[in-house]
DNA sequence: TGGAGATATTTTAAACTTAAAATAATTCGG
DNA sequence: CCGAATTATTTTAAGTTTAAAATATCTCCA
């Protein structure tokens, strides 16, 4: 299937080529597209079923599931970094969801810049029942996959996250933003 | 890492459970994470090259990608199929794109519903520039990946990939959405 | 202690996105 | 040929999303 990939030629390229080169990224351009492909052909069906099953979207849900992990509550800036959302949108979010009777916000106690988001009673008997039918369909949709396959992609995802995250801090392109949020998220 | 994947328990759990049932879905839901996780981190640090670089938002890129390959242009339709959005999505998304003169539609002989969109001659020349960046840029996200773990990669996402469409198609919940769109993507 | 810089959140404007309804044109069986 | 079903696209309304600017508060060091 990769017939494009020479392990050999690495090396016969020179390094300045290598740094900032027109060399031949033909694998990971691949393989960036069909990792965007599966990703947003599964995103799809999850969101399609939340809408017809429990008439709810998808930002929702992700947000309800962050909560649900932090009895306590998190800050909107949690919600933000954990989400890899902007604050903006969460704050819209919150907002929707508070309306809804499934949020609720309090002063964070100790820091008047800062507010604290935790599920209701209504909020989280609501999201468990989601949640039970979340992972029996992400499970369906993997039950091509058996448990090996599983762990290995686990473990080459893990790697690609660990490159992706060096790259994109290691060589901040333009003005270092060195003020974004720091990649803190769900899966660990 | 993955000590709470047991291989040798599957067959312990009868066939009536595994159908619709509260069985330990653990793993494929870390999965899942995991590769939202990643897909957002690398879509995020693209997304946000474009702008900084080129002004360009993700979706126009995108659009404009796929245009390339189809010097003949493409009808909307083959877009929102080929890109995974809807149709109304995509009619906004070309009408901005010809404001900004990248992009031109023309009616589809011999079918008056339809249109033929493709890239103006500014539009090919300005999406050659960034595009050799893009596929910099996504080298640079994968650089901690081998050849080897790209190959296996790709394999299991091709594996996943049709595992969700069988999922998705021949479970289909709820009046059977036999008119969605066939997701006829981009990466083969 | 004063104030500069950092942090948390909200606001704003524009763009993106979807689902569903509405238009318009085509196809095809009878 | 007719009309029902299908297909291609647009429109609409609501929600999501971002980047950037604006507010408000906090930290901390000189």
């Amino acid at each position: 299937m990769e017939k494009l990939v020479d392990e050999d030629l690495p090396e016969t390229v020179d390094a300045e080529t290598r740094v900032q080169g027109s060399g031949d990224h033909h694998a990971e351009l691949r393989l960036w597209l069909r990792m965007l492909t599966c990703t947003n052909l599964i995103e799809s069906e999850i969101r399609s079923l939340l809408r017809t099953r429990f008439d709810v979207t998808l930002p929702r849900f992700d947000l309800m599931a962050q909560l649900e992990r932090a009895p306590d509550g998190m800050t909107l800036g949690d919600l933000s970094r954990r989400m890899m959302v902007s604050a903006g949108n969460v704050t819209g979010l919150v907002e929707r969801l508070v309306q809804d009777g499934l949020v609720e916000r309090r002063p964070a106690p100790g820091d008047r810049r800062s507010a604290l988001v935790s599920l209701t009673d209504s909020g989280r008997a609501s999201f468990e029942t989601m949640a039970a039918a979340h992972a029996d369909w992400v499970a369906d949709l993997f039950s091509g996959l058996d448990a090996g396959d599983i762990d290995v992609l686990m473990g080459l995802l893990a790697k690609a996250k660990a490159s992706a995250r060096l790259a994109a801090e290691g060589a901040p392109q333009v003005s270092t933003q060195a003020t974004l949020p720091k990649k803190d998220t769900a899966d660990g």
